[in-house]
DNA sequence: TGTTTATATTGCAATATTACGATATATATT
DNA sequence: AATATATATCGTAATATTGCAATATAAACA
């Protein structure tokens, strides 16, 4: 046991599960909050910025990368990462959907 | 290690993180999706629903609710549960808020 | 070429999550 | 009261995540 099982479940829930796991980590959050309003940024930038080391953060941007929360093109020396508004889209979608359906309804 | 250094980021930040976290596993995305078109209560059903045992399902609803995603309440001999409206409001705003602020900027 | 700068990878210890059987609790029904 | 039904909690094994020091890689610059 400790294995997600992940077959069990629909694609599509896999996915936002993922993209979501990806945002439940406070690192995680101020990395996006950081490529948010400096708009684009570099990898050194964050970790002056942020109290974890470099290793860690370089994971931490791996995971959002992988999620498709982020994207980074190699910019000589550095690396420029920034927001993938696709994926944030998804989840703006997959939230607003569930929010229609839920309300004008009685419950609990 | 192997600690979230949750006391290094804003209480937004984790807060976020946290309703983010517990919809990262695809049976709690399973769960909500399931309450969201049956509209409104559950169950046993959802132990009838998913492939999942009983004290594993009973597990997921106790994150869920303890990050403010659903809310319960007792009905004799079982459990209403449904969406809290408030945090998926929430999510909706943050992600709403992320997307205006990334629009109509040039990036990678 | 040698050095600096920026980022990634490896390896590992500490901790957290996932899943479930066994068991507990608590209301409903007989 | 005894039993059935619904849900929660405990204990624990398997696995995943977090964080970092050490090290690797790779472009930029002297």
């Amino acid at each position: 046991m400790g294995i997600t099982k992940t077959e069990h479940f629909t694609e599509k829930q896999n996915e936002i599960a993922l993209i979501a796991k990806a945002l439940g980590h406070p690192a995680r959050i101020a990395i996006i909050e950081y490529i948010v309003k400096v708009n684009a940024c570099i990898c050194n930038d964050i970790v002056n910025e942020l109290p974890l080391a470099q290793p860690t953060i370089s994971q931490h941007l791996k995971e959002l990368k992988n999620a498709g929360l982020i994207k980074g093109s190699i910019e000589g020396n550095t690396i420029c990462y920034c927001i993938d508004e696709t994926t944030i889209s998804r989840l703006q979608n997959y939230f607003n959907t569930i929010s229609n359906k839920i309300s004008n309804k009685e419950c609990c």
